[in-house]
RNA sequence: GACCGGUUAGCUCAGCUGGUAGAGCAACGCCCUUUUAAGGCGUGGGCCCUGGGUUCGAGCCCCAGACCGGUCACCA
């Protein structure tokens, strides 16, 4: 213990020692008999109402105005606060005052977990409070919480703003900044409302691996590890597609997992190391129908959260009512650029991309030309839900071959906010056409694609004993976050985002 | 990875042209029995991110680095 204590620090700890002569434990085991929440009895309670002459509220201690004999202080509970007011004959009945001079007004510190028990009232100024009478100590806070402010205007004061602060200790962030916790609770909204949505149409919740021998399903740099007793390299998965395929081939109508992925590239305020998917899959579907699902569900998934579809994302409102917009590529292209790149080969994609404006790498092809144009061109520009359609064959090697036109493939994608929101195809089940497209990856990578797919053959052999026909679809959870709680930067939409490690002095 | 900005008390932030480190809140002491950003009087608290340099003298200027943020690049 050779830290160096703040001023602040060591008195607590000298509190927590003179709280122990006194012989009050100030961690103790038992539990403590919570009957109400706070923001439950500011929601029923009205003055004199019967029923509330013995609450039990549990909390940290997070203000106190002491007033000599008689004190109002604050108790925050996982729903909200509460005002309690503490009178020092009335914990204290007898001669001994120390629980309320010494325990109460120098002992117990800012951010203290207490009990308290004692019935409901209505101060003169009309806010409800706790009379208290009787008050344990549940929990010792050692170290200063910062105190932020509010007042009747709602004006706050000394708000904990520092980034850096809020990510590294968001235990601190959600306990002094409470719209954080909203955040965190509407996202768990989201995932309910979708969960309910897909298990409403039977479609069943799996889980697959998430260490892979051969990452693939997506285009992206993996995390790669090592298994010590099977001697072999192993990769955290960038997407689980093809594990989920293989449950179609095995005979499920519908399958979905939320999943944890992981890609080993750059972060910004739109990527995150480990980030959130959902994908889905449903048997004898195509990617029409599949349209017509993400509309329902996104739709509900805005009403659970907002009993409205309309949304406010920074500047813009953005309203999920279904029909969305749905363009193709090559329309959204000449929507917005003029240009009608439909029918070019590939030196005339380059010349096209060049005269607007877009810089190509010499290592693309003709798929990622187009991708290219399309995301420099359009993506920014939509900002209400918006679905693209039918991708070159090229950059979608696990898409099904459009129905009707050459070099496409059954592909969609919604953009929303200027960002891409999902992601789905009519699944490529041909597993004679699925070997040439990952044989045209190999190839791609030996130009120098880094993000280029492996070849699975176990996937290939899945394919081989027949998949029927699939609709698939990813969303970006972590992205849909953002827009459905109107967050700047993903890290407001994880509790623990990925940071550059920190030395903590010891 | 590039450019720009930031890092000072527990928190939010000042700190001029280089001259002994500041405020509010929080903390500590005293007063106060319905207050509410409670109030009154008083007191303490600092590795000014780190390491070099310039200077009689550096929180401030110069160099290098760390971390954070923004923009861009990368990113299905």
């Amino acid at each position: 213990m050779s830290r160096q204590l703040s001023e602040q620090e060591q008195i607590r700890r000298d509190n927590l020692t003179k709280i122990e002569e006194l012989g009050i434990n100030p961690f103790p085991s038992e539990l403590y008999p919570v009957t109400h929440l706070a923001e439950d009895i500011k929601k029923t309670y009205k003055t004199g109402d019967a029923g509330f002459e013995h609450v039990v509220l549990a909390g940290r201690l997070m203000m106190k105005r002491i007033m000599g004999k008689a004190s109002f202080a604050e108790l925050q509970d996982s729903s909200g606060r509460m005002q309690i007011y503490v009178n020092r004959d009335e914990i204290c009945p007898g001669e001994d005052k120390t629980m309320y001079n010494t325990v109460f007004k120098k002992l117990l510190d800012i951010g203290d977990f207490i009990g308290i028990k004692g019935h409901m009232f209505s101060t003169q100024t009309g806010e409800t409070t706790v009379h208290v009478t009787e008050l344990t100590l549940l929990s010792k806070s050692l170290k200063p919480l910062p105190i932020v402010k509010t007042d009747a205007d709602g004006k706050v004061y000394d708000e904990v703003t520092d980034p850096e602060f809020r990510y590294r200790q968001r235990y601190v962030d959600l306990v002094v900044n409470p719209d954080v916790k909203k955040v965190f609770k509407q996202r768990t909204t989201m995932y309910n409302s979708m969960r309910t949505f897909l298990n409403d149409k039977d479609y069943l919740e799996v889980e697959t691996p998430i260490l892979q021998p051969l990452y693939g399903g997506a285009a992206a740099r993996p995390f790669k590890t090592h298994h010590n007793t099977l001697d072999m390299t192993l990769y955290l998965r960038i997407a689980n597609e093809l594990y989920l395929k293989r449950l179609i081939v095995g005979g499920f109508d519908g399958v979905y997992e939320f999943s944890k992925d992981f890609r080993n590239e750059g972060m910004s305020r739109f990527h995150n190391p480990e980030f959130t998917q959902i994908e889905l899959y449903v048997a004898y579907k195509d990617y029409d129908w599949m349209m017509d699902l993400v509309e329902e569900m996104v739709e509900k998934v805005a009403m659970d959260m907002h009993g409205t579809t309309v949304v406010k994302v920074g500047e813009n409102e953005i309203n999920f009512q279904r029909p969305w917009k749905r363009y193709t590529m090559f329309e959204a292209i000449e929507h917005f650029t003029g240009v009608d790149i439909s029918a070019m080969d590939e030196p005339a994609l380059r010349d096209t991309a060049k005269s607007l404006g877009v810089s190509i790498d010499p290592a693309l092809g003709k798929g990622k030309i187009i991708d290219e144009i399309f995301g420099e061109k359009c993506e920014a520009q939509l900002i209400q839900p918006t679905f693209i359609t039918d991708y070159p064959v090229e950059m979608s090697p696990l898409a099904k071959k459009h129905r009707d036109k050459e070099g496409l493939v059954e592909r969609f994608e919604a953009i929303c906010n200027g960002k891409e929101i999902c992601n789905a195809f009519s699944e490529l089940n041909d597993p004679i056409d699925q070997r040439e497209r990952f044989e045209k990856q190999l190839e791609l990578g030996k130009r120098g694609d880094e993000e280029a797919m492996m070849l699975d053959e176990d996937f290939l052999r899945s394919l081989e004993y027949g998949m029927p026909p699939t609709a698939g679809l990813g969303i970006g959870l972590d992205r849909l976050a953002m827009i459905m709680t109107d967050s700047h930067s993903i890290q407001d939409v994880l509790f623990f985002p990925q940071m550059k490690a920190e030395t903590i002095q010891e």
